[in-house]
RNA sequence: GGGUCGGUAGCUCAGUCGGCAGAGCAGCAGACUUUUAAUCUGUGGGUCGCGGGUUCGAUUCCCGCCCGACUCACCA
C-alpha cells in the first residue's frame, strides 16, 4: 500500500475502499509523520510513559499559589502526556494546553484552589479549562523549538505529545509544565528513550479537530464519532464519569447489603419478562431461532427459587421498539431480587438507593432536572419518603374520574374521549385504566412518586393483592415524567402463574403483539417453591439522564443506536482525492 | 410511519427575492520572551447532501431520494 503521505490518486484498495480521504489539512498532516520517518524516527512510539497527569500538576503546586518564575524548579522533574488542545506561540515562548484523562478533575482543582487563593487574599483564576498547560521557551533547545514549531514537523492542534519538565507557574499564576527545564537529564530518560526529546509527538492527529470555541456542536457527529465528541466536550466526558459513578453505586450498594450479582442468559428461547417486541437472531449449529433477551426476570427468580435469595443483574435489554428521546433498543437495567420482601420494603429500598445515589453523583439528595413550564430550573429532590399513590387514587385525582367510575369501563372510555385520547377497542378494564393513568398522571409525577397497586391483567408476573385480587402488589417510580422503575411482590403461585401465561396466549390469539410465551420451565421451577419475594427492575439509563441533567438517553449511551452511515459502515470511503491536488486529475 | 425544521470550507455559522460563494476559528507565510478563545499583517481552501427537471444560467425554483434534529404515533 502506498506510504499515507502520497498526495497522489491512491489505487483503490482489493477490499473496495482506500484508507483514508484526503483534505489538504489531512495531507499536511500525514507528509509531517514521513518527514519524522526521514529523519529516522519511529513516527508512532510506544515508550514514553507518563509519571503526572494534569490533576497532578495541580495537586503539586498547590503549596505555591503566586505567580513566580524560578529558572531552576525544586523537585522532580516529571513525565506527562496529552492531546494538544491549542497552540499559542507568542515569540520565543510558547503555550500549549494538553488534556489528559485528568480533565474532569483539573476542572474540580482549579475551583477548588480559587478557593485557596480567595483563602489567602489572592485573585481568583479563571476556571472552566480541563487543559494543563506546557510552557516552552526557545532558549531552551532552540533546534527542538524550530522543530515543534516550524518546518516540515510542526505540531498540530490534536497531536498527542509526551512532555518532560518541571512544574512551575508561569507569571500570571497559571499552573504549568515547564518543558525541557530539567537539570538532571540523564535521570529522566534510560535505555532506549537516553536522549530522547523532551517534547515528542506520540501520536500524530491527521485529522483536524473540529473549532476550539464552539467545539463540536452536530448531534449526529457526537453521536457516530464519539470520539470527537469526547475530544471536544467537557459536558460528554462528564457525563461519562457520572455514569461510572452511577453504576458503582448500585453495585456498591447491592453488594453491601448482601445481594449476590449474577448474568443470566442475553439469548432467549422464549419471550417473557415484560411485554414488548423482541430483537430476533439465529443460532446456526442447533438452527434454531433465539431471542435477545426483552428482560432477565424470569431467570432471576429461577436463581431465588435455587436459593439465592437475594440476586441482582446489571446488564442490557433489547427491545424492538421505536427510538425516542427515552428509548434506545438495547438499554441498561438493574434488576434485582430479595425473598422474604414485598413490594413495600422495596420502597423503601428504592428510596434509600436514589437519595444515596444523588449523593454520589451530584453531591446533594437535591438536584436539578430541565425546566419548569415558566423558565426556571426544576427541583427534583431524592429525599424520602417519596409520594405514593395508587392507580385509582391517580385516575381520580388527575384522569378526573369519579371513584365510583374507577372500575367501569365505559365511563373511563368517556371519560378518554373527553381528553381527546385514543384507546384500543379491544383494550379491557385494566388496559384503559393504566391508558388513561399515563397519559393523565405522567405530566404531573415531577417528584419522584411510587405509582402503586396495578391491575392483574396488565401485570402477568405479581402478586395479587389479598385485599383486591383484580389488583397487583406492584409499583413504578415516576420521576420528572419518566418511568424509573418497575417493581412488584412477584407472583409464587404456580397454578396462577400458568393460567396468566394462558391469559397472554389468549391476548395473543386475538392480535396482541407485544404478550409472553408460556413458560413451563419457569412454571415447574414455581412449583418447586419460590419464597415470598419482591423484585424490582431500574432503568439505569433513565437514571443517569436524572442525574446529569440530559433530555435525552442518546446523551447517556456512548454509541446509541443509529441508522448505518453507508459511506463508512458499508466500507466504502470514496478513494477522494482533494481538487488542488498537484497530480490529481 | 406522519408533521415541522435542517444538510453551504476541516469546525461553528451567515448568504444568494436565479447571475464569479462569505465570516470567524483551524491551515499556510510573517511579527511578537508569560499567554488563557492571545493579538496583529498577509494568504490558500467549496460536488452549497444526492439525482432529475425548469432556465441562457440552479447552491437558490420544482420533483424525487438520502441523512439528521424536534415532534406525534409506537413503546412500561
Amino acid at each position: 500500500m502506498a506510504r499515507l503521505g502520497d498526495p497522489r490518486p491512491q489505487p483503490a484498495d482489493p477490499r473496495g475502499f482506500s484508507m483514508l480521504e484526503r483534505n489538504e489539512m489531512m495531507r499536511q498532516r500525514l507528509a509531517k509523520i514521513d518527514a519524522a520517518r526521514t529523519a529516522g524516527e519511529i513516527p508512532y512510539p510506544n515508550d514514553f510513559q507518563p509519571t503526572h497527569t494534569g490533576a497532578d500538576l495541580m495537586r503539586a503546586l498547590f503549596a505555591h499559589l503566586e505567580s513566580h518564575n524560578p529558572d531552576r524548579t525544586p523537585g522532580p522533574a516529571v513525565r506527562m502526556a496529552g492531546r494538544v488542545m491549542a497552540v499559542n506561540i507568542k515569540g520565543k515562548v510558547a503555550f500549549l494546553r494538553l488534556r489528559d484523562r485528568s480533565g474532569p478533575e483539573v476542572l474540580r482543582l482549579r475551583k477548588e484552589e480559587n478557593a485557596l487563593r480567595v483563602a489567602a487574599g489572592l485573585e481568583p483564576r479563571e476556571e472552566g479549562a480541563s487543559t494543563f498547560q506546557v510552557f516552552f521557551q526557545r532558549n531552551e533547545d532552540e533546534v527542538l523549538w524550530d522543530q515543534m514549531f516550524k518546518g516540515d514537523r510542526a505540531i498540530d492542534l490534536g497531536d498527542i505529545l509526551g512532555v518532560v519538565g518541571r512544574p512551575f507557574r508561569t507569571q500570571t499564576g497559571e499552573p504549568s509544565l515547564r518543558a525541557c527545564l530539567t537539570d538532571d537529564a540523564g535521570a529522566l530518560f534510560s535505555g532506549e528513550q537516553a536522549g530522547a526529546a523532551c517534547v515528542r509527538v506520540l501520536t500524530k492527529g491527521v485529522r483536524p479537530l473540529p473549532e476550539k470555541y464552539h467545539g463540536l456542536q452536530d448531534k449526529e457527529t457526537r453521536f457516530r464519532q464519539r470520539y470527537v465528541d469526547l475530544i471536544m466536550n467537557d459536558d460528554t466526558r462528564e457525563i461519562v464519569r457520572r455514569r461510572a459513578l452511577v453504576v458503582r453505586g448500585l453495585r456498591a450498594f447491592f453488594d453491601s447489603r448482601d445481594y449476590l450479582e449474577v448474568e443470566t442468559p442475553m439469548m432467549h428461547t422464549l419471550l417473557g419478562g415484560a411485554a414488548a417486541r423482541p430483537f430476533t437472531t439465529h443460532h446456526n449449529a442447533l438452527d434454531m431461532p433465539l431471542y435477545l433477551r426483552i428482560a432477565p426476570e424470569l431467570h432471576l427468580k429461577r436463581l431465588v427459587v435455587g436459593g439465592l435469595e437475594r440476586v441482582y443483574e446489571l446488564n442490557r435489554n433489547f427491545r424492538n421498539e421505536g427510538l425516542s428521546q427515552r428509548h434506545n433498543p438495547e438499554f441498561t437495567m438493574l434488576e434485582f431480587y430479595r425473598a422474604y420482601a414485598t413490594y413495600h420494603d422495596l420502597m423503601d429500598e428504592v428510596e434509600t438507593l436514589f437519595a444515596k445515589l444523588a449523593v454520589d453523583v451530584t453531591g446533594s439528595p437535591d438536584l436539578v432536572y430541565g425546566t419548569n413550564p415558566d423558565g426556571t430550573p426544576r427541583q427534583i429532590s431524592f429525599r424520602a419518603p417519596f409520594a405514593r399513590v395508587t392507580v385509582h387514587e391517580g385516575l381520580q385525582r388527575w384522569a378526573g374520574v369519579a371513584a365510583d367510575d374507577v372500575n367501569d369501563v365505559v365511563a373511563l372510555r368517556k371519560r378518554a374521549d373527553a381528553l381527546d385520547l385514543y384507546i384500543d377497542p379491544k383494550a379491557g378494564l385494566g388496559k384503559v385504566q393504566m391508558d388513561l393513568f399515563e397519559h393523565a398522571a405522567e405530566p404531573h409525577l415531577i417528584q419522584p412518586t411510587f405509582v402503586m397497586d396495578f391491575p392483574a391483567e396488565v401485570s402477568p408476573l405479581s402478586r395479587r393483592k389479598d385485599s383486591d385480587p383484580t389488583l397487583v402488589d406492584r409499583f413504578e417510580l415516576y420521576v420528572a415524567g419518566m418511568e424509573i422503575s418497575n417493581a412488584f411482590s412477584e407472583l409464587n403461585d404456580p397454578v396462577d402463574q400458568f393460567e396468566r401465561f394462558e391469559a397472554q396466549l389468549a391476548q395473543k390469539a386475538q392480535g396482541a403483539e407485544e404478550t409472553m410465551d408460556m413458560d413451563l420451565d419457569y412454571v415447574r421451577a414455581l412449583e418447586y417453591g419460590l419464597p415470598p419475594t419482591a423484585g424490582c427492575g431500574i432503568g439505569v439509563d433513565r437514571l443517569v439522564m436524572l442525574l446529569t441533567n440530559t433530555e435525552s438517553i442518546r446523551e447517556v449511551i456512548l454509541f446509541p443506536h443509529m441508522r448505518p452511515e453507508n459511506r463508512v459502515d458499508a466500507g466504502q470511503i470514496a478513494d477522494v482525492v482533494a481538487p488542488d491536488s498537484p497530480e490529481g486529475a
